[in-house]
DNA sequence: CGATGTGAAATGCTTCACAGCA
DNA sequence: TGCTGTGAAGCATTTCACATCG
């Protein structure tokens, strides 16, 4: 299920700062969805809650790893250092337990051979190498579009199964080849599309005084 | 609909690479998807096609830019230069046609004042006159997450009515403001749920020959 | 008593199959 | 003849409502 990670995450921000029981009413606000939606989600993975008092956070979260096939490790590489690839590997956004950075590469004389995030940045006449080696399972691809579907054949052909996309290319895999895209452009016009949709039924002007509940806990930092 | 640009950005490369019509089994295939998909997707739209010969690529480009809304300019603001927003903001994603960046926003002293993408990088407190003047309507968010929320009140109460947020954080905004995640963990933890879960149907091993069939064409960058 | 877990109804999305048009 | 457009069937997801349990 798509909303597991959302779930987690909530959790694991409402953990930290000290809660650490949830009704699904609550749960469901923070996430954006119906009580009744939370609650067929978690049934999936088990009887978690209690009755009348909601669900204790940490065992609806190591249930959710276990779930999402956190509770292993799957080795990484990120393709081209470009900005966004540097800043993918210093970011830590994969530190969270479950994913492990292990090799970086490019084909730029420049970058080659410097260490970026504590790792070499090898060639990428490597990979194939490498990925026996490592095992590598999850690939990142953050070259420019020309090169990507060059990149994304290279990963398959060394085993690779999932491939995450930034670049801004549709690419081709094979069909048991998990592919999914992290596209400012195409986020962008979803957001447009719903929007000029919206825009035809009421015309909106600024929130005045938003009734905002947030979380409000220290995170990692992306940027 | 979710696909529509996915389907527009294969369709412009087709155009570039010379290709003008185009049945919706090629469509299909290029966009990971069935025919009857694509026909029911693009039915939608109205009647673009032509039986017996497939559709035409600038007609169904068209169609799909007012769907989206892309017939219209959306200005759009980025708050938060760190690398990530550095790289955004340099990366060129936004100049497709229909969204402008017009505003960059940070609070730190060493980047307030400077030029990044040849616009003045300015304080977040002058958000507010700067939406009026430029009526905002996307805000994107590339902060720590420790900032994230703070800075997608702000945005809304500035009437900003979509935000894109890149922080590892959940956001809280009113029910009329749309909010899209761009996340690297969410979409990590995605693919790690899938794979486990094909992982006990089917043990896979490199693919020897894999039978690509990739559009090949030079695209913009964005790292 | 309050909140979960879950059948059953409602809704939405996908696939199928083929009529209809170029 | 080839491929689109589309009702109808099939499937999945969401909502509802309430029995059930702590």
């Amino acid at each position: 299920m798509v909303r597991l990670p959302v779930y987690q995450r909530i959790l694991a921000e409402l953990l930290r700062s000290g809660t650490d029981t949830v009704p699904s009413e609550q749960l469901a606000v923070l996430a954006r969805v119906t009580a009744a939606k939370v609650r067929k989600d978690l049934s999936y993975l088990g009887t978690l809650g209690t009755r009348g008092t909601g669900y204790e956070a940490a065992v609806v979260v190591e249930e959710i790893d276990r779930a999402l096939g956190l509770d292993q490790e799957w080795p990484m590489a990120i393709v081209g250092l470009g900005n966004l690839g540097h800043a993918l590997a210093n970011s830590g956004g994969f530190a969270s337990h479950g994913f492990k950075l292990v090799a970086l590469f490019d084909v730029d004389p420049k970058v080659v051979g410097s260490r970026v995030a504590d790792l070499p940045v090898r060639h990428v006449e490597e990979l194939a190498s490498v990925s026996r080696e490592e095992r590598l399972t999850i690939g990142v691809i953050t070259t420019p579009a020309s090169s990507a579907q060059g990149v994304a054949d290279l990963l398959v052909r060394c085993g690779v199964c999932s491939i995450l996309n930034f670049a801004p290319r549709v690419l081709a895999v094979p069909q048991d080849v998990l592919l999914r895209y992290v596209d400012l452009s195409i986020e962008l016009q979803v957001m447009s599309f719903y929007q000029s949709r919206r825009l035809l039924r009421s015309s909106r002007r600024p929130h005045a005084l938003p009734a905002l509940r947030s979380i409000s806990l220290p995170g990692q930092d992306i940027s």
